[in-house]
RNA sequence: GCCAAGGUAGCUUAGAGGCGAAGCGGUGGACUGCAGAUCCAUUACACGUGAGUUCAAAUCUCACCCUUGGCUCCA
């Protein structure tokens, strides 16, 4: 039975869709100004992890995220540039897309752009100031907060604390916590509108796009622990008024932050580190790991160590596969006696598997689970005492794990077919040389080989 | 100030009243010409401090110490 922990109800609630096996699953996409970061990565990472074990449990899920393509971020940044804004947001909404490819992030069904949303982020304002959820002013169309009793429910804090906080109030609105929902501008890019031109405040496409995609009420609402207040927050407010239902959604989902060596990642402290950046040093594959080896809304901490661990653990994994692909080749009985009792222990770690998943998605309990079935799996390899039917069902679970977790356990061959061929023949000369015993010359290749960075192992 | 999250072996992380965790790393052994991988053993009487509740506390309660984060730019 899956449990999600819903930040609303700050407890583990257990999992049941609004429509039988149907998920309508809403993670907030970036904001494109700028490249995506390791940050992003992490919360992209651990929903595309969740989406993927939703599947493996049996659920069709539509997954849905927004492109924030029109935000006074990007504006900012375009004007530094003297480019169009739209067009630098087009340039690092490529970016990102390319960075999640590379990634293996790739169970989004849709992405949808703010911008091509308008007429429905209009429809929701307009329905808005009917229902005297929101008003006009000289500067905008505001959402007035104090006639939502239930602002701050997500977030657990009330209005009179947040009205002190207010850093640069515009004297147009009734209140200081009021969000605009539409700002009036006559600079590019504006957008006709019932109050003139202008464009949609930051909250607002989120829920024009899943209205009009997964509906007024859905099932799960992800994101950063960042956009619970205000975003989501705004968020509630802007639909449950629109509707006049409650709850928008039904399981609150957020990922904790990821730091870099115990600090925030800041631009100023410069340790800022893009996907782009990582992934010049490190396998996407190694990333995932390290992702998934902390508990998605844990905080978790980037370093070189962390990721050279994370490096060598997987290798435990990849390295299996390969002993069991041998193993298959070779000629081994197909089938012993041993293999009821190993089969009924398959039967009992892919339990413990899904057991661990389904407590709150707990990859790190679920890598136990496996690692702890991995050196059992060699103790039998070691031993001679398995057989191939049951390498079969082993494989199989590894690779279906795999598959849940993002990462194919087939190892990837980089090199080139010649680069191969030559490797053929030098491996072979080798072994002649190690036929006549001649240690030093056959160690002195093997050096060298590592050197290029191909690392040869004998039997 | 207000509100969170956390302090578990050398490192990274799970667990959440009884059955001593997983990976990485170190050391020793088996195997190997050597190395690597693998296995075994060990590092390891693990749970921030002090009190309390309980037959039983890493887990519950209280106090305290420390760390990090949020408080309308944020994944």
């Amino acid at each position: 039975m899956l449990k999600i922990y819903s930040t609303m109800s700050r407890k583990k609630e257990t999992f049941k869709p609004m429509q039988g096996n149907r998920v309508k699953l809403f993670v907030c996409g970036p904001t494109v100004y700028d490249d995506s970061h390791i940050g992003h990565a992490r919360t992209y990472i651990s929903f595309d992890i969740i989406a993927r074990y939703l599947q493996y449990r049996g659920y069709s899920v539509f997954y849905l995220q927004n492109i924030t393509d029109i935000d006074d971020k990007i504006i900012n940044r375009a004007s530094e540039l003297g480019v169009a804004p739209l067009d630098l947001a087009r340039k690092f909404e490529k970016r990102y897309l390319e960075d999640m490819r590379a990634l293996g992030v790739d169970h989004v069904n849709l992405h949808a752009r703010a911008t091509e949303h308008i007429p429905e982020i209009i429809a929701q304002i307009e329905t808005l100031i009917e229902k005297g959820f929101a008003y006009e002013t000289d500067t905008g169309v505001y959402f007035d907060e104090s006639k939502f009793p239930d602002f701050g429910k997500l977030s657990r804090r009330n209005i009179q604390d947040l009205n002190i906080h207010r850093v640069n109030p515009d004297n147009t609105k009734r209140n200081p916590g009021d969000f605009a929902l539409w700002k009036k501008r006559d600079e590019e890019p504006f957008w006709d509108s019932p109050w003139g031109n202008g464009r949609p405040g930051w909250h607002i496409e989120d829920t024009a796009i899943t209205e009009e995609y997964l509906g007024q009420q859905y099932d799960i609402h992800g994101g950063g622990l960042d956009l619970i207040f205000p975003h989501h927050e705004a968020e509630i407010a802007q639909m449950e008024s629109v509707s006049g239902k409650a709850p928008m959604v039904r399981y609150w989902m957020h990922t904790g932050f990821l730091n870099v060596q115990g600090e925030k990642m800041s631009k100023s402290l410069g340790n800022f580190i893009t996907i782009q950046d990582m992934l010049e040093k490190h396998d996407p594959e190694t990333f995932r790991f390290f992702v998934l080896s902390t508990h998605y809304r844990s905080p978790i901490d980037f370093s070189e160590t962390a990721l050279e661990q994370s490096k060598n653990s997987l290798e435990r994994i990849y390295k299996l596969i390969e002993t069991i692909d041998e193993a298959l080749e070779s000629d081994i009985p197909q089938s012993n006696d041993n293999d009821a009792d190993l089969n009924d222990k398959l039967t009992e770690i892919k339990k413990q598997f899904i057991g661990a998943m389904d407590n709150d998605f707990n990859t790190p309990k679920a890598l136990s689970v496996v690692f702890n079935y991995i050196r059992d799996v060699n103790r039998e390899l070691d031993e001679a005492n398995i057989s191939k039917s049951i390498l079969i069902g082993i494989k199989n679970f590894l690779m279906e794990f795999g598959a849940v977790i993002g990462i194919d356990f087939k190892r990837r061959i980089c090199a080139d077919d010649k680069t191969r061929d030559l490797l053929e023949v030098i491996v072979e000369v080798r072994e002649k040389l190690r036929e006549k015993k001649d240690w030093e010359l056959s160690d002195h290749i093997r050096s060298k080989l590592k050197e290029l960075d191909f690392i040869l192992e004998d039997k």
